[in-house]
DNA sequence: GCCGTTTTCGGCCCGACTGTTTTCAGTCG
């Protein structure tokens, strides 16, 4: 059975291997099969079981393409795929890792040298033996040295959770922007674009000093290498490995500088494709026709004269923004001031929770908020949980400062632990005596997919089940999600009407926008939280927000922009 | 390999930086 992941999968794999094989990541084919994957990511509902005829009208899926699909959905492998493994063995393609290592001397290397694997080309190196090669000299030679020496540092592929690169760009951009002949510095690139891991830290930097920016840069306590330092273009890495661009511009280029420097590198493609056909060209110093500008200063000015709405960066993968943005238009995504409340929220009445109820209430007043749930920990999460008669003394709390704050409606709640065959705490007469309960996984992570399914499907049909925390478990670039059958899990959700989490905790951002998305596909209700267990966690719902709309999440369908009276009847509408 | 408001064939995004070169290829974003 050939899903959604197993198509993107192979398509990734043709694209990675016919690279190399074409000796360009710029070859033709190797677009096409890139351009194929967004089409087929972008694709909502099922991808097994359609037709050549209908798997032809997903954007960037042709005849070969599709026939691929359905020859790895047949047989569980596609022809050519396992030709091009034969050609080029894992040992070899191992290599691709390397940076500053590209198809052209790969395949340069192999031919002249031999080289297969990791081992042979450091023998190469060793024996200076790369020097040796048209276009190569010495300097290159140490150069892929060095970078072999740092390869689980910084490697291709190495990503970086969001929580640690946020920070550091943060840091970075606020010490530029407070360069007096720096008009602006602006965080850009896949954290801009709010991805949970980001590959590198982009900056772009509107000045009409660049040299000094750059060396006012390279000063910087963070820089452990510099990677290239020229006339607008800084990159250096960290002590950890992270890779960080600036970019400096003109002040009247910020626009087309960020627009490019925010990508994604699909989004921007398809930008510069669009100016083309509009007889324009697109670069980061702006849109022009011949050599007058049409546009720069702002993005809006860009899409504006390309004829499209504004695109949020979140939306900015390639993935039918565009041609949403210049049809029938964007959905209206969720923003900040929609949210009225937050439905998972600690006090400390949880073990692991360190603001007291009457610090939260007043946190959450200072948010704007209309109502909150306080979903403390039921009792099988033993150290962290509480018992029946601390619950009710809890909700006898509550309800007793619920006449001192009129002016926020207070949820009594709860976080359910859901156990490893889909049971919950308390029991079921008791569960119901909850106003609202949030409904998690916080332990066996390694249960094969069937039985996570099952023990997740279980659990939301309970009665006392509102929402689905924190789906997957995940910690971004520490531990895995469960395995998970995404569509059942979907398909119990739509007939539930149980609503699925996204968990604003930087760390965690899960479910993921690629699940909300398909969520948004069907007829799901999501809730935004922060999962707070101090009042300085409230910031949380800006990530959380912001995440959503990764995933085309429209404010509609989140049941905490709703009012009250719709909220409370929703909550309460399986209880009865 | 895909695709069409100049096209069913002939195109396919644009530029910075480095190293090896005397004008450009490779890599990267």
């Amino acid at each position: 059975m050939a899903g959604r992941t197993e198509v993107v999968r192979m398509l990734a794999e043709l694209a990675k291997l016919t690279a190399l094989d074409e000796g360009s990541p710029q070859a033709f084919r190797v677009r096409a099969y890139e351009k194929a994957i967004h089409g087929v990511e972008a694709h909502p509902g099922e991808m097994s079981g359609l037709s050549k005829a209908e798997l032809i009208t997903i954007a960037g899926v042709g005849g070969a393409t599709a026939d691929k699909i359905l020859e790895l959905e047949a047989t569980g492998q596609v022809a050519k795929l396992e030709a091009l493994r034969e050609k080029y063995p894992p040992p070899f393609v191992e290599l691709t890792k390397i940076p500053g290592l590209g198809p052209k001397t790969l395949k340069l290397i192999r031919a002249e040298l031999g080289v297969e694997d990791l081992e042979a080309l450091e023998d190469a190196i060793a024996g200076e033996q790369l020097r040796e090669l048209p276009g190569l000299g010495k300097t290159t030679e140490e150069k892929i040295g060095r970078a072999i020496e740092r390869l689980g540092l910084h490697g291709k592929d190495r990503r970086t959770p969001l929580v640690e690169a946020l920070p550091l760009a943060r840091s970075l951009a606020s010490r530029l922007e407070e360069k007096s002949d720096v008009d602006e510095a602006v965080i850009c690139g896949s954290i801009r674009r709010f991805s949970e891991a980001v590959g590198d830290i982009d900056i772009v930097v509107a000045t009409r000093e660049p040299r000094a920016v750059s060396e006012f840069v390279l000063a910087f306590s963070e820089v452990a290498e510099v990677i290239g330092s020229g006339e607008t273009k800084t990159s250096f890495l960290t002590r950890e490995g992270m890779q960080v661009d600036v970019r400096t511009v003109s002040p009247e280029q910020l626009g087309s500088a960020m627009l490019y420097f925010t990508g994604s590198k699909a989004h921007n493609i398809a930008l510069r494709q669009r100016a083309i056909d509009r007889g324009m060209l697109l670069s980061e110093y702006g849109l022009f026709e011949g050599d007058r500008v049409v546009a720069s200063v702002t993005e809006t000015d860009v899409y504006d004269a390309l004829e499209l709405e504004y695109i949020p960066p979140p939306l900015r993968e390639g993935t039918g923004e565009i041609e949403a943005a210049g049809g029938d238009g964007l959905p209206r995504l969720v923003a900040r001031e929609d949210i009225k409340g937050d439905l998972h929220y600690h006090s400390d009445r949880s073990g692991d929770g360190r603001s007291s109820l009457e610090d939260m209430i007043e946190a959450a007043l200072a948010h704007g908020y209309q109502y909150v749930a306080f979903t403390d920990h039921g009792e099988d999460l033993s150290i962290n949980g509480s018992s029946r008669e601390e619950m009710l003394a809890h909700r006898d709390a509550i309800r007793s400062l619920q006449e001192t704050y009129p002016e926020i409606t207070l949820l009594f709640g709860c976080e359910l632990n859901i156990g490893p065959d889909g049971g919950l705490d308390y029991d079921p007469e008791f569960r119901l005596e909850f106003d609202y309960c949030v409904a998690s996984i916080h332990s066996y992570f390694d249960l094969p997919s069937d039985q996570q399914t099952i023990r997740l499907l279980t659990a939301l049909h309970d009665p006392s089940v509102n929402a689905i925390g924190h789906l997957s478990g995940r910690y971004v670039g520490r531990r895995p999600g469960v395995e998970l059958d995404i569509e059942a899990i979907l398909e119990g959700l739509e007939v539930t009407g149980v609503a699925l989490e996204i968990n604003g905790a930087l760390d965690r951002l899960d479910a993921s926008a690629e699940v909300a998305r398909q969520a948004m596909a069907r007829d799901i209700n999501l809730v935004i939280d922060t999962d707070s267990h101090h009042t300085k966690d409230l910031v949380r719902m800006n990530y959380g927000v912001e995440y959503a709309r990764r995933g085309w999440v429209t404010s509609d369908r989140v049941v905490n922009t709703w009012g009250v009276d719709r909220l409370l009847s929703w909550a309460a509408r399986r209880r009865s």
